[in-house]
DNA sequence: CACCAGGAATGTA
DNA sequence: TACATTCATGGT
């Protein structure tokens, strides 16, 4: 069974890392304008990135919407393609404002909210699905190209786009917010955790047949 | 020096 | 549909 394997996995990495507490942010703008900044970019840049937002209080949806780009790509330059960021943050933030908030958009089932989502430009379906489970709790597994290479090294998939994958664990899986989002997180710890070069780590946390690097 | 990082849009065949 | 290119900074 698909199912138990992925709970196994889940529960085998759980056991090593423990619970991620995420999204790393403290409120709930900050986790979008994080899911944006984050596109194939070290977290790392991106906690600068913010951080100056923060700094010249722009972590906000609204501020974002109501200043002017130049003043937005100086702070999210570590974040890399600052151009295009900005850019996406404009359309994401004035979606946000143009439907009410999230205290609107809540209120729509979550295929309508994704659809929605989709359609900002700047928005793809990691972005999206990020945002549905971080930001608005819904039961959406986010597949990053961490989870691709969880399950080409398992062989949990013969088909590895993105919707395959995300309906292998959301098939096999309780729909449960809580579960999802951990298990994503825990994902990208181990990812980060663990060299890219050798197929099985020397010294692997995990056991061999677990190891989940590539 | 090359290569990559919690992608997405756009262009080409 | 299936790839290739572009966007840009900072770490290894």
């Amino acid at each position: 069974m698909i199912g138990d394997r992925l709970i196994q996995i889940y529960k085998k990495l759980l056991e090593h890392y423990s619970n991620q507490h995420w999204w790393p942010a403290e409120t709930r703008d900050e986790i979008v304008i994080g899911a944006v900044l984050t596109q194939n970019t070290a977290w790392k840049n991106v906690e600068r990135a913010i951080e100056n937002l923060k700094r010249a209080n722009l972590d906000t949806l609204m501020a974002i919407h109501q200043t002017k780009s130049s003043r937005i790509k100086e702070c999210i330059k570590p974040a890399g393609f600052y151009n295009q960021k900005t850019q996406y943050l404009k359309n994401v933030a004035r979606f946000f404002v143009e439907n009410g908030g999230f205290e609107q958009l809540k209120k729509l089932d979550t295929p309508a909210l994704r659809k929605k989502l989709l359609g900002v430009k700047g928005v793809g379906k990691e972005t999206a699905d990020s945002i549905l489970l971080y930001a608005f709790d819904r039961p959406i597994f986010v597949v990053d190209a961490y989870t691709k290479r969880l399950c080409q090294r398992h062989k949990l998939s013969e088909q590895l786009d993105y919707d395959s994958i995300q309906g292998l664990f959301m098939e096999h899986l309780d729909a449960d917010p809580k579960l999802f989002n951990e298990y994503h997180a825990l994902i990208v710890k181990n990812a980060k955790e663990h060299c890219r070069k050798k197929p099985i780590c020397k010294g692997c946390p995990l056991e061999e047949d677990l190891c989940l690097s590539d």
